[in-house]
RNA sequence: GCUCCCAUCGUCUAGCGGUCUAGGACGUCGCCCUCUCACGGCGAAAACAGGGGUUCGAGUCCCCUUGGGAGUACCA
């Protein structure tokens, strides 16, 4: 059998990191089984449906790589085949007529639940011959009285529901528009999934959709309901948690790699193996050993994971990714030292590429101030004197390399009998502005001779003047 | 209320009847390394929700309780 897994969200919002894993799981699966991806959006509900979300769903998926095998599916282009499996449900006797109006069952669900029962419709329209006149009927399945309906998932195993708990549900609106559940079943039938993977949530609908199928003579997929994620506080996660939207991930200096490896490991091992790149996520991912219950999402762990392939990524890939960034922070690194160097150097202290972006900008850009905390700290004493011993060295150098610089510090500190730490860091801050930068070694040769020996001569005009007022 | 699902350190998890005085990771807290920030190294605190069974033996199987979650729409 071919495999075929679909990611079908509705368009009411942004991809939030819940679908993003549904998205991953379906990805992943079909990946290694060879078979098909694809994306169906579920834009039935016009009033809440927005092109805007189609677009943030369509990037999200973009930026995590999460490619379908297919152009979308929209169910807003696909009402004449709901309308064509609706008659045939209602020819083959699986579906009837009900001319029950809301208010009869929004009564018939009070009496119920007062009563302590389940809300549930009572079949009272199931053997009406006549239509009511001056009212458009809606459409009910005819759900068996008796018997079970169960169905083995990936994930949870064996549930089982008991049909008389299920009721006739409503396929077709009064104005003829279908609804959910059937969209869903035809979708899936016919555009030939084979593994439904979706969020949990689902759970209670699936005995239906299997019963639908059914009736409709279709084959039922094999179901993988995963858990959901939860906010940092165990609660259902929503906008108050922060962001829960995938772009908004990589704002904030998150690559997709990073998001994906973290979406992976949460509700999911392999040993004690944490780092997983997309190549080994597909070698070794086991849709059956996904975990049953809801986690809570970590943000720190995030981080962590976001900065262990900060560090073992290809350069070159995450320039890709830093790009994107340098832009947003109006960065132009073309006058300046080679980004991938950059990138080697910093990858180590930089835990986001917003962290990088920040604590880089002042190889491209010379510092317009300076951090007081950082003056007063480092700029006192006898630091004017240092810098200017150090420039003169750093002149006399017949060729800049990080090992020269280096040495030219390791003399004046010599000469001077002061630590290291008083010699270089007076040289940190007048080149980045502030008391914190890779090695100073490395962040000279990167810098460049003419923008060391520059900044450091307006250091020491910056003190000289400050000294004399 | 009813139906369904779930339950190991704060969090993500390993554990699939004896090897568990419960392992790993994030985070937290010490110590070491050190020119800053980091990286790294070493170490510590930290969990089987409760109660009944089954069994020679239960974190592991069964039941109940408790606690979470989902669904219960002419929303998706």
């Amino acid at each position: 059998m071919s495999v075929t897994t679909r990611f079908a969200p509705s368009p009411t919002g942004y991809l939030h990191i819940g679908g993003a894993r549904t998205a991953l799981y379906s990805w992943l699966y079909a990946r290694q089984q060879g078979g098909r991806f694809v994306l169906r959006i579920e834009d039935t509900d016009r009033e809440r449906s927005t092109e805007e979300s189609v677009q943030a769903i369509l990037d999200g998926m973009a930026w995590l790589g999460l490619e379908a095998d297919e152009a979308p599916v929209f169910q807003t282009a696909r009402f004449d085949r709901y309308k064509a499996l609706t008659q045939q449900l209602l020819d083959s006797g699986h579906a009837y007529h009900c001319y029950c109006s809301k208010d009869e069952l929004e009564t018939m669900r009070e009496e119920a639940r007062a009563a302590g029962r389940k809300p549930m419709y009572d079949g009272r329209c199931r053997d009406r011959k006549e239509p009511v006149p001056g009212v458009e009927p809606v459409v009910r399945f005819r759900s068996p009285d008796d018997g079970e309906t169960a169905f083995d998932d990936l994930i949870k195993g064996r549930v089982v529901f008991q049909n008389k708990e299920l009721d006739d549900l409503i396929i077709a609106r009064g104005d003829g528009t279908p609804t959910y559940n059937f969209t869903v079943v035809v979708d899936d039938y016919e555009m030939g999934i084979s593994h439904v993977i979706r969020g949990d949530d689902h759970v209670n609908n699936t005995p239906r959709q299997i019963q639908i199928l059914e009736a409709l003579g279709a084959t039922v997929p094999v179901y993988a309901h995963v858990p959901m994620i939860l906010g940092e506080d165990g609660k259902r996660l929503s906008k108050r948690h922060g962001a829960v939207g995938v772009m908004s991930y990589r704002d904030e200096g998150y690559l997709p790699e990073a998001l994906l490896n973290y979406l992976v490991r949460l509700g999911w091992s392999h040993g004690d193996q944490e780092v997983f790149t997309r190549d080994e996520m597909l070698a070794h991912f086991r849709i059956e050993q996904v975990q049953k219950g809801a986690g809570a999402f970590n943000p720190s762990k995030l981080v962590w994971i976001n900065h262990q392939h900060l560090q073992s990524m290809d350069p070159a890939q995450v320039l890709k990714h830093w790009q994107w960034h340098l832009d947003q922070a109006g960065i132009d690194v073309s006058q300046g030292p080679d980004p991938i160097a950059v990138i080697e150097s910093q990858r180590e202290r930089c835990k986001t590429l917003v962290e990088m972006t920040d604590k880089s900008r002042f190889f491209y850009e010379a510092p317009t101030e300076y951090a007081d905390k950082a003056v007063k700290k480092w700029f006192k004493g006898d630091a004017q004197a240092v810098l200017t011993d150090l420039l003169e060295g750093f002149k006399a150098l017949p060729e800049w390399t990080g090992a020269a610089a280096h040495a030219v510090v390791h003399g004046v500190a010599e000469r001077r009998e002061l630590g290291l730490g008083k010699v270089a860091q007076p040289i940190r801050v007048a080149v980045s502005g502030d008391a914190v930068s890779p090695p100073i070694d490395e962040t000279l040769e990167l810098l460049g001779r003419e923008q060391t020996e520059t900044r450091i001569a307006r250091a020491i005009e910056f003190l000289a003047a400050r000294d004399a007022a």
